[in-house]
RNA sequence: GGCCCCGUCGUCUAGUGGUCCAGGACAUUUGGUUCUCAUCCAAAAGAUCGCGGGUUCGACUCCCGCCGGGGUCACCA
């Protein structure tokens, strides 16, 4: 392998659900490695058997692949435990006296919420055990953890690649984190730093929430003496309302916008320029194109608000440049009415223009097989109904000659044309916004057409 | 509260000391196309570049302070 191939990873928690700004960071490593040929590893840390959801890694690793987000490697952490790779580490710090045993129990809720009150402490009570305490207690039979025992008085400090500067830390505020729990899992901070090295990572990318432990894990690094890959930290997107965006304000699993009837090209899209911006301002970007114009110093520092007025739009987009073939296809699972593919295709190019998501097709087009109420007709618009009633008995079944002959007549008698075809939309479609009407009345055919209209006049 | 990050139109952003009385996109408004609604096209409005000090001939761009927003502080990731 070339040395100077960029390795990066996409390292979510199997929670069951893809989280938009999983997406985004996924992406972006994506990009990030294609773009310089390199690989893009997907690494599942599930190393927390409490969280454990049945199912979850299959759903993930579907749902990056209709992004097209597909992985030159794939990890499990859990699978990794059995070989003792991360207890290996562990024993090393331990042995090089940067790590402790700890046998302190551990917090409960309360406790964690009452810490972060006012947080003084980051010495662990077992920090200073002597090795006659330890022995001790390991003899009684005690389980113990594994802590990292941080200094004090030191500095540790790394420069971020999308933040594009330099964080340092004192060591003073740094917790004494667990790096291997008494069932003999590592933590997150034990397990990244082991694998990400196991893995020739050599750019990491995550989320902004993850740049506080990053003094943690360059301790870790550091001690195993392992070299520090470029790190750097993607913006939180926001939600509209303010604060993170989460699962209780709102939409934020990838499966719930498609199943709402956006299309994965237009979320991805989307989440592309939440938090990345191309030096020319341009809009659309399909996977292959934003690993071609990828820039890391396209990278914004302050966290976007999720606006979906944009989403739509880009869904608009995108649906608009499909083929009506492509639209039947990704409309069926939408479609509560069965119809056959015929009709779906005559009616797809009217709502095509007219619809932003793909749930939206069917309540604008319902009236094709379903024959609205009779509407609340006025005396004024049942004289134009009868009027009209009586033109397209007798027209010839085409658009120019419907089209020609109403539009004489309502001009003929002094009518106002709006309101002519409003009263004959009505009556067909049931709504005052439909797809255009001479189409529509053509894909009904006359002999509906014509029912409708009589059902209204009655 | 401690630590850390961020701060250009309502929103996403371009801008790396002078070409910026700040450009693009979404949203908004208006006009055109049109039987409605959309699409499409055109135009308008919208930012004293968070505030206050410096540095400099010159600052949105560099430095400091303040304010504001966000994140984080578990044997969760």
């Amino acid at each position: 392998m070339d040395p100077a191939t960029i390795r990066t990873r996409f390292a979510p928690s199997p929670t069951g659900y893809l989280h938009v700004g999983g997406l985004r960071t996924a992406v972006y490593a994506y990009a990030l490695a294609k773009h310089g040929r390199g690989q893009f590893i997907v690494r599942i840390e599930d190393t927390d058997q409490k969280r454990e959801v049945p199912g979850a890694k299959d759903k993930l690793y579907d749902i990056l692949k209709t992004f097209g987000l597909n992985w030159d490697e794939l990890y499990v952490q859990s699978e990794r435990v059995g070989s003792g790779i991360y207890e290996k580490a562990a024993k090393k710090l331990l042995d090089e006296g940067h790590a402790f045993y700890c046998f302190c129990k551990p917090l409960t809720k309360d406790e964690i919420k009452e810490n972060r009150k006012s947080k003084i402490q980051f010495r662990d009570p077992c920090h200073n055990l002597s090795k006659e305490q330890v022995e001790k207690k390991l003899a009684a039979g005690e389980k113990p953890a594994i802590r990292l025992k941080v200094p004090d008085g030191e500095f540790i400090s790394y420069i971020d690649f999308v933040l594009r500067k330099k964080t340092s830390w004192k060591t003073d505020v740094v917790d004494d984190a667990m790096l291997l729990k008494s069932d003999g899992f590592p933590t997150y901070h034990l397990a990244v730093v082991v694998d990400d090295h196991d893995m020739k990572i050599t750019h990491v990318l995550r989320g902004h929430d993850w740049l506080p432990s990053t003094p943690i894990h360059l301790l870790v690094y550091q001690y195993l003496g392992f070299e520090v890959p470029q790190i750097g930290h993607l913006t939180d997107i926001q939600d509209p309302s303010g604060g993170k965006l989460s699962k209780r304000k709102g939409n934020v699993a990838v499966e719930q916008f498609i199943a709402n009837g956006f299309l994965p090209e237009a979320i991805l899209n989307f989440v592309i320029l939440l938090g990345w911006a191309p030096k020319d301002n341009r809009e659309m970007f399909t996977l292959s194109e934003f690993v071609e114009h990828f820039d890391a110093n396209g990278f914004q520092k302050s966290n976007p608000l999720f606006n979906t007025q944009k989403l739509l739009w880009f869904n608009g987009q995108y649906l608009r440049q499909k083929s009506d073939r492509e639209l039947l296809e990704l409309l069926r699972p939408h479609l509560k009415t069965k119809a056959d593919d015929p009709l779906l295709l005559q009616i797809i190019p009217l709502a095509k223009s007219r619809i932003a998501t793909l749930a939206e097709f069917e309540p604008l087009t319902r009236f094709f097989w379903q024959r609205p109420a009779p509407q609340e007709q006025i005396s004024t618009t049942k004289e134009y109904l009868a009027d009209a009633l009586a033109i397209l008995s007798k027209v010839g079944w085409n658009k120019e000659a419907i089209e020609a002959d109403l539009v004489n007549s309502a001009n003929s008698k002094g009518w106002n044309r709006g309101g002519y075809f409003m009263a004959l939309r009505l009556a067909i479609a049931g709504s005052r916004i439909s797809p255009p009407l001479t189409e529509s009345m053509l894909i009904l055919g006359k002999e509906e057409v014509i029912s409708r209209l009589k059902q209204n006049l009655e």
